[in-house]
RNA sequence: CGGAGCGUAGCUCAGCCUGGCAGAGCACUUGGUUUGGGACCAAGACGUCGCAGGUUCAAAUCCUGUCGCUCCGACCA
């Protein structure tokens, strides 16, 4: 039986889908006027002939991350230039789902829907200080003139002019709380742009603020993003940690990000493995071991040991333990030269010495400064006998040791027996070490494990930066003047995409969780060629329409391998297979993406099982 | 920013060293045979060799510049 057909007048300058069905198979269609019946249900179903998006069979250079790969040959995405991709319908669907979630998500926590401008002005950024450091020194804002010779630029983020709009609203305790939020393209001139969506110069991302009067306000509209977030993860069936973060450029004081697990990741997290510890590489602190120190101090000396550059062979050759020995680095923060000590066995972790100096950025000095400033070639730097003005910095497990060795500040020469308060005075402690797998936990016994994680969402308790420096203000119940306290919280849209292909492919391609898919079921009809084929397929699509289930109906005219292939490859999480031999038994062939094996059921079942799907991924 | 590499058909690439008609596979078009896991036969279409300049009788090839894309990089004190 032909699908229901009405006279329809179909305007459109392409041929409607059934009009060429109707002459399958001459291939030669001329115009009919049809009702596309389709059309109804424009948003939920899509036929293949007709889809923008094609799969490639090669695997494009230049891809270092499976889900790279596999958006370019699945057809969800192609690159205009560097770190610039064009979201084709397959992917667009998937991030207006994504998106949907994370409206829900953050209505329910009490957030309102905005949009501002992506162009904005320089104005707003020199108000609230950052303009030098976004532009000139990180370089990561496009800015450019206009026509009329003032300086605009492509917002990377919104602070600024979400609070210019809010500074206009709040003027009193009870204009407050809000919290807005807007899910909009940002520009980001990236210094590496890499795995596609993972790291691009424009990206779409969802980003709220909140505005309270006090601290506890701002602790309660955290919490109402920290658990949203939790919930966003959960519904895309991400597998995640939520971990303590540096808050960086954006400043401010708490902050957690949000961390999907995957080898591919660009951060490294740890986490305890007897409590719920777990932060950031940059954020965490570990504990060592603390060793047996000697009972006396022996007298400073100068040891040669020539071209021993390295850690481990310099304390075999001093025969003393590697965390005797000190490595010293030379940083440049702004202009101040900085030598920072951390202990043979360690690392520096640059974030926290950069945050310890006032967040200016960081660099390790060049080798002809260090020369400068030591006197000897790199390798050999030490504490004793720097350059007056170079600020010495320590890393709390430098302290306490007795008798330890240091660079002696003159090539091939090492200092040993080493002791502070009598060879040089104490320096500035703190916690400067990069924390590592392995090490103790920083609050129980455990041991610290490591994983890569892909940061989809961050969180921060901002403080009163943005609202002291733009005078976003309000009056108190006594009548004071008081600063706005604020909060913000971004979640990367596409980028949660990209991990969610990281996290679910196989080899042969991607495998979507339903409640993100593009579509639900991919039809596959096999021979369309044979009319009784193609008017069973067609009434199996109209069904599925009529149930309201998001279908991409594979219509082309190809083999079977090829359907079968380019299935797999879009990663639908149902494929649904009609052909002459099922139709004959009255069945379907129903599969799921992420299991192997095909069942034989009736249409009835096959809808049944759909939809059970779809409700097991909505519950969790 | 520093270092390196690559730009040739829609895609993946060969040709460049040693200058001499612009190539292959896949994709595409047509016809035929096939038809449930990326088939086969035949015929065809597809190019400003990134761009500009230079050298040369002659440049994809050599030289200079330029634009684009990609990779690597501070693990050493």
């Amino acid at each position: 039986m032909r699908s229901p057909i009405v006279k329809y007048l179909d305007a459109t300058p392409l041929f409607g889908s059934l009009a060429r069905i109707n002459c399958w198979p001459e291939r030669r269609p001329s115009v009919q006027i049809h009702l596309r019946l389709d059309r109804h249900y424009w948003n939920l179903t899509m036929r293949q002939s007709r889809h923008v998006g094609k799969t490639l069979r090669e695997v494009p250079k230049d891809t270092q991350t499976a889900a790279h790969a596999l958006m370019l040959r699945a057809g969800y995405i192609r690159q205009l230039s560097a770190g610039v991709y064009t979201y084709l319908p397959l992917l667009h669907r998937t991030l207006n789902k994504i998106s949907q979630i994370v409206r829900e998500e953050m209505a329910a926590a009490g957030s309102e829907e905005l949009l501002m401008p992506a162009l904005q002005s320089q104005e707003l950024w020199v108000e609230s200080g950052r303009w030098e450091r976004y532009t000139a020194v990180d370089g990561i804002m496009f800015a450019f003139k206009d026509r009329r010779g003032s300086t605009a630029c492509l917002g990377p983020t919104h602070e600024e002019v979400v609070t210019d709009i809010l500074r206009q609203e709040i003027k009193s305790y009870k204009d407050l709380p809000r919290n807005v939020f807007q899910i909009q393209t940002k520009f980001r001139d990236e210094i590496r742009p890499r795995f596609g969506l993972m790291r691009a110069r424009e990206f779409i991302m969802k980003d709220a603020y909140s505005f309270d009067p006090d601290e506890a306000g701002l602790e309660a509209a955290y919490e109402a993003m920290r658990l949203a977030y939790h919930r966003i993860c959960r519904r895309i069936g991400f597998q995640y940690r939520a971990v303590e973060a540096d808050s960086g450029a954006i400043g401010g004081s708490g902050s957690q990000e949000f961390m999907v697990l995957a080898d591919t990741g660009e951060d490294v997290i740890l986490f305890c493995d007897r409590c719920d510890f777990a932060a950031n590489q940059e954020q965490a602190s570990s504990r060592l071991e603390e060793f047996p120190q000697d009972a006396e101090m022996r007298p400073m000396e100068a040891a040669l040991g020539e071209g021993l550059i390295g850690v481990e062979p310099l304390a075999k050759f001093l025969e003393i333990p590697v965390w005797k020995t000190t490595k010293t680095l030379l940083y440049d923060s702004g202009g101040q030269m900085v030598a920072v000590m951390v202990r043979g066995d360690c690392d520096v972790n640059e974030v926290k010495v950069a945050n310890h100096l006032g967040g200016a950025p960081l660099r390790l000095a060049a080798p002809e400064r260090i020369r400068e400033m030591t006197g000897a070639e790199v390798g050999y730097a030490g504490p004793i006998g720097l350059p007056a003005g170079v600020r010495i910095l320590a890393d709390r497990y430098v302290d306490g040791r007795v008798n330890f060795e240091c660079g002696a500040n003159r090539t091939n020469y090492h200092n040993i027996n080493v002791n502070f308060g009598r060879d040089l005075p104490r320096p500035e402690f703190g916690d400067f070490k990069l924390a590592r797998q392995g090490d103790q936990c920083p609050r129980c016994a455990g041991r610290l494990q490591a994983a890569r994680g892909i940061e989809v969402g961050h969180i921060f308790k901002l403080g009163t930066k943005y609202s002291e420096a733009m005078s976003c203000r309000y009056l108190d119940a006594q009548g004071q003047s008081r600063p706005v306290i604020m909060g913000c919280y971004g979640i990367g849209v596409s980028r949660m995409a990209a991990a969610c292909i990281e996290q679910n492919h196989d080899d042969r391609g991607i495998i979507w969780p339903p409640q993100i898919a593009p579509y639900h079921v991919h039809l596959i009809g096999l021979n369309l060629e044979d009319p009784v084929v193609r008017e069973g397929a067609e009434s199996i699509y109209q069904r599925l329409q009529q149930e309201r289930i998001e279908v991409l109906f594979d219509d082309r005219p190809l083999r079977a391998g090829e359907k079968f292939s380019d299935a797999d490859l879009i990663g639908l999480p149902a494929r649904i297979t009609v052909s002459k031999r099922t139709l004959e038994k009255g069945q379907v062939e129903f599969k799921r993406r992420a299991e192997g094996q095909a069942v034989q059921v009736g249409l009835d079942e096959a809808i049944e099982r759909i939809r059970q799907m779809c409700a097991a991924s909505t519950d969790s």
